[in-house]
RNA sequence: GGGCCCAUAGCUCAGUCGGUCAGAGCACCCGGCUCAUAACCGGAGUGUCCCAGGUUCAAGUCCUGGUGGGCCUACCA
């Protein structure tokens, strides 16, 4: 099984074709590209597949609104994606679309493996369905008998399903990772895969009704399922190989089966580390090498948000900032598999320093001395003295440390490693003073200093290729280097360029970015200008990931667009003013507060809420709230909840709802 | 509630097996240089290594407890 190691395979995941693409996307996107074409550069043979989740619920309702057929919607909606990695210079070897018939084809024979081998069994699913929202609730999810979210009739539905088991394979899988402790990266995530694995397992429904929802790849024998997200989105990584479940699979699997690189939002790791991996055990494959869960990006030191997300839209970043400036600013600032923030300052200030400041400028310098004192030639090596030896010394360095942590997607040490030569030629032209030389008609020794900072410009852009390719040919060319001349063997050693080659007029590589551009700065005002005033002091908020996409949802999808109700409907939900008495925390539910509150009745009525992960109880008390005055009371984890507080934000609750003046508790609110 | 991780300079963070481990970069300040994109080079300062105990000849480092923060998971009417 095992492949030979001059091949690479790198995926990301498949991104929900119906979200647009967004600085998360771009970031995994971007490491992906990076990692390939370093491989690439070693001249290994490489596979780098990015691609589009194209199924489920919210595509078929978007289609709906639209009027057109799912297909087509999907085919228009993948196109801002492929434009994207087109303007941040991806190349990516196949793009995968999961309404493609070769993964349809990869996606049903693996059903019918898996079900001809016992992997798959029929169970009954009863439950409280509601049509409006397509999805089961449970007896305690009810409001009144009725749906919680559309207020519609449900009924009791006895559902047959097809279940994967997996766990069966839940020990295969535990041995995998006690066997490959860096299957699973980094550490922390690992330890949360093995948290999880802990508990039992349990077996997973893989088909859905085709009449709740239609829009998957169907079950082969039996055409009234379709095939839950999560299962077909996962085999895009060896359906796009040629993978055959029951057959041969042909050459691009045998070659770049299993993969070196998954990587993935932290977001969608347990799916790949369990649901994947179990899945490809049932099919008698190996998971992958390496399953790298990276970070999420904050804005400007907040959550995400709307106008946030404006704010670093990657096609944004790219109008103001070039595309390579930006791949290296995302992969320099952060150790990949943390969080890490973006801010128009910092990229600012970082790419000023690092690119302008310590690399533009080492060549500049070198070269305009070059032009002035040597006639714009490439000048001819010296004697080697011990500072020369030195810096080679601190090449052979950084390249071989560069490689090892780039191949481990550690880009920022790869970055820092490169630095300090870049850094080290800096101050080499400080204490050799060319100008000295000159002045003292030394042109030998001259000639060599320059030399040798010219050579680690070259070292920098062989080893830069991967994430500036075009900034490398635009330094390649400052360096008088033909094309192709930035070939990675050897790369280290000072004495490459040409001898006497005439170097063109200096022109900066990188130019210095002096202010914010304005289209920056008035998206940033706007961001800012209109902060989300809380009632009260709010815990830190947390940040929301913009992360890696996911899929899909875990569960079918509850519709995004309510239907329309009747003022009758809305009459029936009687809200009233209430003042808060007490609060306190949940004694036994981390997110839940409890709370004493008069609604004007004789005896306070007692509400559970969650937004104990926005609110600090404390501070509540005496808080004017609005109450939904005639929900049905139900245990919370024990504790009897007689109504419900309003509250902004859906489920990352961001706000209280309150009324303007003061009033007597129980006033009717509609 | 269960589980995992983190806390070190103004900021971002390195610190491996307990023993030059009090560090880097950025920011700031001072100095140098004059080739250069007002860039570059050097130097300096600031530390309750979160708190309290414990183990040890020796503790950012190991142990226990606590505080604060993050994440996974359940509850979120």
């Amino acid at each position: 099984m095992p492949r030979s190691h001059d091949s690479y395979y790198v995926t990301t995941p498949i991104y929900y074709v119906n979200d647009k693409p967004h600085l998360g996307h771009a970031y995994t996107t971007i490491a992906a590209d990076v990692v390939a074409r370093w491989h690439r550069l070693n001249g290994r043979r490489v596979h780098f597949l990015t691609g589009v989740d194209e199924h489920g619920q919210k595509v078929l309702e978007a289609a709906g609104r639209r009027g057109i057929s799912p297909q087509d919607h999907v085919d228009a909606m993948v196109a801002p994606y492929q434009a994207l990695w087109q303007r941040l210079g991806i190349a990516y070897d196949d793009f995968i679309r999961t309404t493609e018939a070769r993964h349809v084809a990869v996606v049903q024979a693996a059903l019918q493996r898996l079900k001809d081998q016992g992997d798959l069994y029929e169970a009954v699913y009863e439950g409280w369905y509601s049509t409006a929202a397509e999805r089961f609730w449970t007896e305690k999810d009810l409001v009144d008998g009725k749906c919680p979210d559309t207020g519609q009739p449900v009924e009791w539905v006895q559902e047959k399903n097809w279940f994967f088991r997996m766990s069966r394979y839940a020990d295969q899988l535990r041995l995998f990772m006690a066997e490959h402790p860096d299957f699973v990266q980094p550490e922390s995530r690992r330890n949360e895969v093995l948290g999880y694995l802990k508990k039992d397992v349990a077996d997973l429904c893989i088909s859905r009704p085709a009449a709740r929802m239609s829009w998957g790849v169907p079950f082969p024998w039996d055409a009234t399922f379709v095939t839950y997200v999560w299962f077909d989105a996962l085999l895009n990584y060896v359906s796009a190989l040629g993978y055959r479940p029951d057959g041969d699979s042909g050459p691009l699997f045998a070659d770049f089966w299993p993969a070196d690189h998954h990587l993935v939002g932290k977001d969608i790791l347990t799916t790949h580390a369990v649901y994947w991996s179990t899945m490809l055990f049932a099919l008698g494959l190996s998971p992958a090498r390496c399953l790298y869960a990276h970070g999420w990006w904050t804005v400007e030191g907040q959550k995400m948000s709307k106008s946030l997300g404006n704010v670093v839209d990657p096609n944004l970043l790219v109008d103001e900032y070039g595309a390579e400036p930006l791949r290296y600013f995302v992969l320099r600032e952060i150790p990949f598999g943390y969080d890490g923030d973006f801010s128009h300052r910092a990229f600012m200030e970082r790419t000023n320093a690092d690119l302008s400041n310590d690399l533009g400028n080492l060549l500049h310098r070198a070269s305009s001395m070059s032009e002035k004192w040597l006639q714009g030639r490439v000048g001819a090596l010296d004697e080697p003295r011990e500072a020369d030896r030195a810096l080679q010394a601190l090449a052979d360095r950084a390249v071989a440390t560069y490689g090892r942590e780039l191949e481990a997607l550690q880009f920022h040490k790869a970055f820092e490693a490169l630095w300090e030569l870049v850094r080290a030629g800096n101050k080499y032209i400080d204490t050799e003073q060319p100008w000295a030389l000159n002045r003292q008609g030394d042109t030998a020794r001259l000639a060599g200093v320059l030399r040798r900072c010219l050579e680690i410009v070259r070292v920098a852009a062989t080893l830069l290729q991967p994430v500036m390719p075009a900034k490398a040919r635009q330094l390649a060319d400052q360096l008088a280097l033909p094309a192709g001349a930035l070939a990675l063997p050897g790369c280290a050693r000072l004495e490459l360029l040409t001898e006497g080659a005439t170097l063109p007029s200096p022109s900066p590589v990188f130019p210095r970015l002096e202010e914010l551009p304005a289209r920056v700065q008035a998206l940033l005002q706007a961001a800012t200008a209109a902060p989300p005033a809380a009632p009260a002091p709010p815990a830190p908020a947390k940040e929301t990931p913009v992360s890696t996409p996911t899929p899909a949802a875990s569960t079918p999808a509850a519709a995004e667009e309510t239907p329309l109700i009747s003022i009758d409907d809305f009459s029936k939900v009687q809200l009233r003013t209430g003042r808060i008495l007490e609060a306190t925390r949940h004694p036994d539910a981390d997110r839940l507060l409890v709370f004493k509150v008069d609604v004007g009745e004789s005896v306070p009525r007692q509400i559970v809420a969650g937004i104990a992960s926005r609110f600090d109880p404390a501070v509540l008390v005496g808080q004017q709230v609005v109450v939904v005055a005639n929900l049905k009371p139900v245990k919370l984890r024990g504790v009897e909840s007689q109504g419900m507080l309003l509250a902004a934000g859906g489920k990352d609750v961001r706000g209280l709802v309150s009324v303007s003046e003061p009033l007597p508790p129980g006033t009717i609110v509609r």
